[in-house]
DNA sequence: TATATAAAATGACGTAACGTCAGCATCAAG
DNA sequence: CTTGATGCTGACGTTACGTCATTTTATATA
């Protein structure tokens, strides 16, 4: 005969909880005092833990009541439904994380100030419709095009490669008041000139057409890239073209 | 000016949930009617629609009302906190995931009546250690040097530096089978080599201890630094070691 | 202008799983 | 018998609305 601050001690929850469990009927302790209050047994106790594995799986109270009560309950059945219904949350939370991520990297680039901005572009992207993206893209680019495109970086995506071309442009922009010519900025464009040969290789015309696209911002964010600021580009373009020469003497 | 139902239609909620924010003070309608009809401008139908993009990342209403009063909110870090929360919520769901493909499978094997057995067996599983973290940072750095910790990049982290720290070492990761010598990771080296004078300018001694946990995967993961397998290391010391190796002949 | 009808308003109650507080009863020890 | 610790019940609060029930307003037609 255990009393209930114990038994809440054993199963780790609160005494409220067990008493809202004996209340609305989902495990009443084996016997009471003359004066009401509760004593459980070990038996109680087993229950509870189990109770507390299927709420930790997922299930309602109303459901393992329902689950304990009946003899012969279709446990295939409930335990598959269980299963699809974590995997749609799995889901949700996934797109969630998705959503997060670009805005963190819209902040890292864009500072705080540009918060607002960049909720709206990402809003933008990823409203419902996922058609009208297909639509830019096929109007611009062919298919064997499209392949190539997937390799540009694209503002939810996890992968290293990508994950780098964000972070390079951020630092490029943090650094811009170091001038063009400053060894980090340097750095920081020929990791990219790196980049651009080891991923794009051979294909200049692409690059090119690629390059376009990004000066016009409206068609940017229409396609999904990471929108970068005029100022940035004009920067990168002079940071580029010194690199060039010093290549080309040194 | 546009009334509550076609307010609704435009932003996919109820018309309930307009009177209801209106009444938390979330989102007023710009005037009303003499009799008190709600009328909604275009402005507030942007306003709604960032409010479900708030939502949908999964900010509470009381956040988002804190969020779009103030004006100088500390996004970074509500983000920051929101993601942890949601990859919390993702492990969790896996958790769950896994207990519930353990029930199907043992439910299979010992029949339906066995499921008190499986549930049982699964719940052994399922303990609950999440001390320890801060301690084992405490023991092993000293003040002056927990600051530097800072700026090693953390898996949470959204500052374009770190970022790259980790992009960086996903690339190597990827392209570990071109071998130590191969140019596209003598170049993820070299990157390597700047960002290390750049960010960690004569304290070497401490990047040797960084170095030191980096080898051992258990303490790592417990200070919250991107982990990094064995033979990544391995390589990447290998790779090191000829790019030094070439510094110094040519 | 009176009325029929659609649409809007407010208010109350319900949800899940407890937390928190108030006020009173009971238990074990001295 | 007192006292302090523990337990009991009941009520209200939490989130983000859904669901009635009742009443008021806006608009179109006769």
């Amino acid at each position: 005969m255990i009393h209930i601050h114990r038994a809440a001690e054993l199963t780790g929850v609160t005494v409220r909880t067990l008493r809202y469990y004996d209340k609305i009927g989902l495990l009443a302790p084996a016997s009471k005092t003359e004066g009401g209050h509760r004593l459980y047994t070990n038996d109680d106790i087993k229950c509870m833990q189990q109770i507390q594995f299927l709420k930790r799986i997922g299930f309602s109270l109303e459901e393992i009541k329902k689950m304990l009560n009946s003899e012969d309950w279709d446990w295939t059945e409930s335990i598959k439904d269980q299963l699809a219904y974590v995997l749609k949350e799995q889901e949700q939370l996934k797109q969630m994380e998705s959503s997060l991520r670009e805005l963190v990297h819209g902040i890292a680039i864009e500072g705080e100030e540009g918060w607002m901005a960049a909720i709206a572009k990402i809003m933008h992207l990823s409203s419902k419709d996922t058609r009208l993206k297909q639509d830019s893209l096929n109007s611009v680019f062919q298919p064997r095009e499209k392949k190539l495109l997937e390799k540009v970086p694209s503002m939810a995506s996890e992968d290293p490669d990508s994950l780098e071309w964000i972070a390079l442009i951020g630092q490029l922009k943090r650094h811009m008041g170091a001038g063009p010519q400053a060894p980090r900025i340097q750095h920081i464009i020929r990791r990219m000139d790196e980049k651009r040969l080891e991923n794009f290789e051979g294909e200049d015309e692409f690059i090119d057409q690629l390059w376009e696209i990004r000066m016009s911002p409206a068609l940017s964010e229409k396609m999904n890239l990471y929108p970068m600021d005029q100022d940035v580009l004009k920067f990168m373009e002079e940071a580029y073209r010194i690199y060039i020469l010093r290549g080309e003497n040194g």
